[in-house]
DNA sequence: CGAGATTCATGTGAAGTATACCTTTAGGCTTAA
DNA sequence: AAGCCTAAAGGTATACTTCACATGAATCTCGTA
């Protein structure tokens, strides 16, 4: 019975014409060949990256612009050229590239080197080793390339707003110890502010050049889109104004053309599943709605237990005390929480970083105030649209078991 | 009445601890000469 | 005797706890007008 019915499903799906013709065309790690409206800023990183070719060491590089204004794929796109060049000229040149966000990979000192050494080809154990054997490793590695080494740190901002810029400092001064190779690092940030608040020392030189990256307007987004679009879907599937709404939606964001992409294959994505032949404007909207929620309950879902169970807190503190809560009331709850699902708990000093971690995720909001007489305190609000709140609270209690 | 002291709740920094994991080393066992 | 395996010893990073001090405006205190 089932068996039949799955079949057929199945079956249906096969034969059904996809709205594609190629998705990976509108993912975020797709590489088209040209690169539009970034012509500027992508001379002047192969400029300043351009003496790699000779050998020489070139100038430490620091990215600004926000998100989806192209940082990555750019970088990305011109070092590659630059690897390729290089292979014909016969330059030794290694590219290394690290997404300092990812959370247990590159968020501390410690992780961001051992993980640079496993690109180089080492192993290195997630624990025990002393830091600086990490980093002699690592030097060693460096110096065996004998080459002009290029380091991309993406979301440069987390790794110092997590561990601190020594790191920064530490790396470019394994520099004048190398004899036989170079590292030039290159950081992406987000943050238009993030350098100012950095020691003197690395923000000297970790800028030795700086490029600005401009928001893309609502009309180079739309030129984006229409180019991948050509390849992503088959010819008519999208009705009229789909691309200028996808484009208006993410230029109102900032400009992010990574968002427009992912609104752009969403809808499409929704299209497809509601056997629509078109994609309509409708679609866009709806699309826009799911692409929040997944982001959103994605994040929750992968948060530890203790994460989860001091954001459920809040939750519980909200539903019947309206907004603002604060941090004592918030830990009184997490503690009888725990009693109830049995989860060993954890102190207030440490539920107040988790509370600050939660919050630089952009779950909660979280402002300190001071009541004066009566103290001082963080003040805690659910920045969770209502449409998904009653999902992420199931995820939430089928998660922690409540 | 107003300047300065006090107060509260907790933010925040630093140091200490438990745990999980690493390498090194010493001891015990096997094996080959 | 040499080689190999295992377990203990000694060391580290990380997540968390403990300790202690910092914060900052409402409230209190008390001298002065």
């Amino acid at each position: 019975m089932m068996e039949t019915r799955l079949t057929s499903l199945f079956q249906k799906f096969l034969h059904k014409d996809s709205l594609f013709l190629d998705k990976t065309v509108l993912q975020s790690n797709y590489m088209p060949e040209e690169i539009s409206h970034r012509d500027e800023q992508m001379d002047q990183i192969a400029n300043i990256l351009a003496p790699a070719l000779r050998g020489d060491k070139p100038s430490n590089l620091f990215i600004y612009g926000k998100t989806g204004s192209g940082k990555t794929l750019s970088i990305s796109f011109v070092t590659s050229k630059l690897l390729e060049i290089g292979r014909t000229q016969e330059v030794r040149l290694k590219i290394l590239y690290l997404n300092c966000k990812l959370k247990h990979v590159a968020d501390t000192e410690y992780r961001l080197i051992a993980q640079l050494a496993r690109q180089l080809g080492k192993p290195i154990p997630p624990t025990g080793l002393p830091t600086d054997e990490v980093y002699n490793m690592f030097y060693e590695l460096i110096e065996k390339e004998a080459s002009t080494v290029i380091i991309v740190l993406d979301e440069i901002d987390q790794l110092v707003a997590k561990a601190g810029d020594g790191i920064i400092y530490n790396l470019t001064r394994i520099n004048t110890e190398l004899k036989k190779s170079t590292i030039t690092l290159v950081g992406l940030s987000n943050d238009l502010v993030f350098a100012d608040n950095l020691d003197p020392r690395a923000k000297s030189s970790l800028s030795e050049e700086e490029i600005v990256f401009p928001p893309y307007n609502a009309m180079q987004i739309q030129n984006i889109l229409q180019q991948r679009s050509g390849r992503a879907f088959k010819p008519g599937v999208l009705a009229d104004g789909v691309i200028a709404k996808c484009a208006a939606y993410a230029a109102r964001e900032h400009g992010d053309a990574r968002r427009a992409l992912e609104l752009l294959r969403v809808s499409a994505e929704l299209a497809e599943r509601l056997e629509s032949p078109l994609v309509m404007l409708g679609h866009v909207d709806e699309a826009e709605e799911k692409i929040d929620r997944d982001r959103m309950l994605e994040i929750v879902k992968t948060q530890p237990k203790q994460f989860q169970a001091t954001l459920y807190s809040l939750f519980l503190l909200e539903e019947k005390d309206l907004n603002n809560s604060f941090t004592g009331d918030v830990y009184d709850v997490y503690r009888d929480l725990c009693k109830m699902i049995d989860l060993r708990p954890l102190t207030q000093r440490r539920v107040s970083d988790i509370i600050a971690e939660l919050d630089m995720l952009g779950i909660i909001n979280a402002k300190v105030v001071s009541k004066g007489r009566y103290g001082r305190t963080r003040q805690l609000s659910i920045t969770v649209p209502d449409t998904i709140r009653p999902k992420l609270i199931a995820i939430l209690r089928d998660d922690l078991g409540v």
